[in-house]
DNA sequence: TTGAAAGCGCTAACAC
DNA sequence: GTGTTAGCGCTTTCAA
C-alpha cells in the first residue's frame, strides 16, 4: 500500500505538503505541486480513507436511510437513491445505504461512530422515532447520553413537526388540489380517489394524508363529490376497489391515482366495462413520469420528482455540512401534465 | 464524544481491555467484562469508525456497485440491494453504494482508499472493463500501478471469462429452455420472445444472451420454432413489436417475456385483439414474483431470485474476507411456476 | 487475565 | 512557500 510518507519522499517534499496538494488549504509553487502530482501518479496513490476520517473528524460520508418495504414507489425510491449518489460524488461524498430496519438505532451507531458526516433520510413518518436524535441542539435539559447534540440531516418527506429540522418533498397538499381541480375545471362532479394501500396510511406516511388533505380541500372549493380508497398494488385488489367505488357512486367520471402498481390494472378494467377514457371517464395520475408515458393511455399526471428531491437533499446537507446553510423546508410546487387520460366530463343522461 | 480511553477510564481497567471487551479476542473475567460494558452504556459510547479501520486496516464495509441506469429490472435491483443492506447488516457489515457511473475508477478509488473491503458488482456485462481490476493476483508481469493485487469481489451476474473471480446469478440458460419446453409440452411449435430494450443486448449484458441462448437449444430440442424481438418497455413499443411478430409468423401462440415493462401491455393488447389467455395463447414470463402475481392475469413465471442472489452475494463476499472461501460460481436453478397464463395450444384450424 | 506502548496514515497547527 | 511535529482513537504485539 503506498502512503502519503512514500509520496513525499519520491517528490523530495514533506508529507504535509503532500498533503496540502491534495487539499489545496493552501498555496504550493508550480513546481512542487507538479513534481508531487506526478509521484502521486506514478506510485498510484489513494490517500486512506480510515487515516483521513481519523485525522479530519470527516468521513465525507453522507448515510441514506431508504425503507425496507417495497410496497410503494419502488422506482421512486430508486431514482431517488441514484441521484443521491451521483450528486454526492460530485460533491466528494459518497453514500452508505442504511435500511429502516435498523430504525433509529442506526442513526445512533452512524452518528456515533463517525461513519458518515450527516445523513438523508427517506419515508419519514408524520411522527418519527428518529427525528428526536437529529433535531438540533435544543436537547431540554442537559446532554442525552449517547446522543449527539445535532446530526447533519435532511429529511426527504414531511412530518408532522418540522422544528430544527431540514426537509425537502414535493407539495403533497398542493398536487391533490391540482388534481381535482383539473377534473372540476372539466365538469367532472363526482371524483374517486384510488390510494395507496392501506398500511401506507395506517403508518401515517406523511405525503399520503397530506395529498388526501389537498383533494378534500380542492373538492370543498370547487364543489367536487370525493370519494376516497385505499387500494393494494395489483389486478385484484384493483378489480375489487373499483366495483366498490362504482356501486356506491355510480356518477363517477373522474379518478385521481396514487399508485403505481395500480394504474394499469384501472385502465384495464376500465376498457374491459366499456367505459372509454377519456370520453367516458377521465384518469388524473400521480406518479413518475415514466409510468405515466408508459401506460395504455398517456396519463395526465403530476410527476413526482424523484431526481430533483434527491439532488436537493445532497445539496442541502453539503451546505449544512459546510455551515453554509441552517435549517429549511422546501417543497417543490407540482405542475400538472395534460395528456390523453383526461376530457371534459360526458353530459349527464 | 466518548472515546475509549474514557471509557477505560471510567471502568478502571486500560483502553485495551475495553479494545478486547469489544473484540471478543481475548477471554475477560466476567467481573471486568460487566465493568466495562456498564461504563460503554452509561457513557453512551461508539467506538470510532475511522479510528477502527486505521488501525485494524477493515472498514467493515462492503461497497455495492450498482447501475445507473434504469431502462431494466429497477423492483430486482433494489430488491438485491436491500436485501445486500439487511444481509450485509446480519454479519457486521456497512453498504456504501456506488453507481456504475465512475466506471473502474470507482473500484480503484475504493480499493485504493480501504474504504471499503470488498465489492459487489451488478449489471455485469460479458467483457466488463471492471474485472480485470478485481481479478486475483495473477498480474502477468509485475504489478500494476494503482491497482491492489486482488480486491476481493462478487459479481451478480456472469461475464465471458469468469476464470478468477466469483460469480452469483441465475442460470438464465435453463430459464430459457425450461420456458420453451413448458411451451413445447402444451404442445405449442411457434414461439416468440419478447425482451429486454435493445440496449441491453448491445451492451453485452450477460443475462439476456444467456437466456436467448437457452431459449434456442431448447427450441431445437423440442422443434419449435423461435421468433426473438428484443422490446423497449411501454404500451406502444408493445404494440409495435406484436403486429411485427404476428405479421411475420401469425401461427405463434406461445410468448415468452423477458421485460417486466412490456408484460402489462402485452396482455392487454392480446385481449384487445381477442386473443384469450391461456385459451388461444400462452404466456410465460421472466419476472420478479411480484409482476407475475399482480398481473391482468396470474403469470406463469420462472422468477427472478432478487433476495437469494444479494444475500448469497453479501454471503459469499464476507466468507471470502474471512479466508473461508475461494472463487466459485455459483448459479441458481430457475424454478417454472405454472399460473393461469399458460395452458395447451389450440388445436390448428 | 490484564496493562503498557507502539504504531496505523493522515491533518493541521506552529514554526520558519 | 515549505518543513516539523503532535495528535486523531483504535488495535495489537509484547510483557507481566
Amino acid at each position: 500500500m503506498v502512503t502519503l510518507a512514500e509520496v513525499a519522499q519520491h517528490a523530495g517534499v514533506s508529507a504535509s505538503t503532500v498533503s496540502y496538494v491534495l487539499s489545496g488549504k493552501r498555496s504550493i509553487s508550480m513546481n512542487t505541486r507538479q513534481r508531487v502530482e506526478e509521484s502521486i501518479r506514478e506510485l498510484g496513490y489513494h490517500p486512506n480513507a480510515g487515516a483521513r476520517a481519523l485525522a479530519s473528524s470527516r468521513s465525507n460520508i453522507i448515510a441514506l436511510m431508504i425503507p425496507l418495504r417495497t410496497d410503494m414507489y419502488v422506482p421512486v425510491m430508486m431514482e431517488i437513491a441514484i441521484a443521491v449518489a451521483t450528486t454526492a460524488r460530485a460533491h466528494g461524498y459518497d453514500v452508505l445505504l442504511l435500511t429502516g430496519e435498523e430504525g433509529p438505532d442506526a442513526v445512533r451507531r452512524v452518528a456515533g461512530s463517525g461513519l458518515a458526516d450527516g445523513m438523508i433520510l427517506m419515508d419519514v413518518e408524520l411522527e418519527d422515532e428518529r427525528l428526536p436524535l437529529l433535531r438540533g441542539g435544543a436537547a431540554p435539559d442537559g446532554a442525552r447520553p449517547g446522543v449527539p447534540a445535532d446530526q447533519p440531516a435532511v429529511l426527504i418527506g414531511l412530518p408532522a413537526d418540522t422544528s430544527g429540522l431540514t426537509c425537502v418533498d414535493l407539495d403533497f397538499r398542493a398536487t391533490g388540489a391540482l388534481c381535482v381541480e383539473h377534473l372540476a375545471k372539466l365538469g367532472h362532479r363526482d371524483v374517486a380517489v384510488i390510494g395507496e394501500a392501506p398500511a401506507v396510511y395506517e403508518r401515517h406516511t406523511g405525503f399520503a394524508e397530506r395529498t388526501l388533505d389537498g383533494l378534500r380541500s380542492g373538492a370543498r372549493e370547487s364543489g367536487v363529490r370525493l370519494l376516497h380508497r385505499p387500494c393494494e398494488g395489483g389486478y385484484d385488489a384493483m378489480a375489487l376497489t373499483l366495483a366498490r367505488i362504482l356501486d356506491e357512486r355510480p356518477d363517477t367520471t373522474g379518478f385521481v391515482v396514487q399508485n403505481e402498481s395500480a394504474v394499469e390494472p384501472l385502465l384495464a378494467l376500465l376498457r374491459q366495462q366499456g367505459r372509454a377514457v377519456p370520453e367516458d371517464v377521465s384518469v388524473v395520475a400521480v406518479c413518475p413520469e415514466q409510468v405515466a408515458v408508459q401506460a395504455s393511455v398517456r396519463l395526465t399526471s403530476v410527476a413526482i420528482p424523484a431526481q430533483e428531491m434527491g439532488r436537493y437533499a445532497v445539496e442541502h446537507l453539503v451546505a449544512k455540512l459546510d455551515g453554509r446553510d441552517g435549517d429549511e423546508v422546501v417543497l417543490l410546487a407540482p405542475e400538472l401534465t395534460v395528456r390523453a387520460s383526461s376530457g371534459p366530463a360526458p353530459s349527464r343522461a
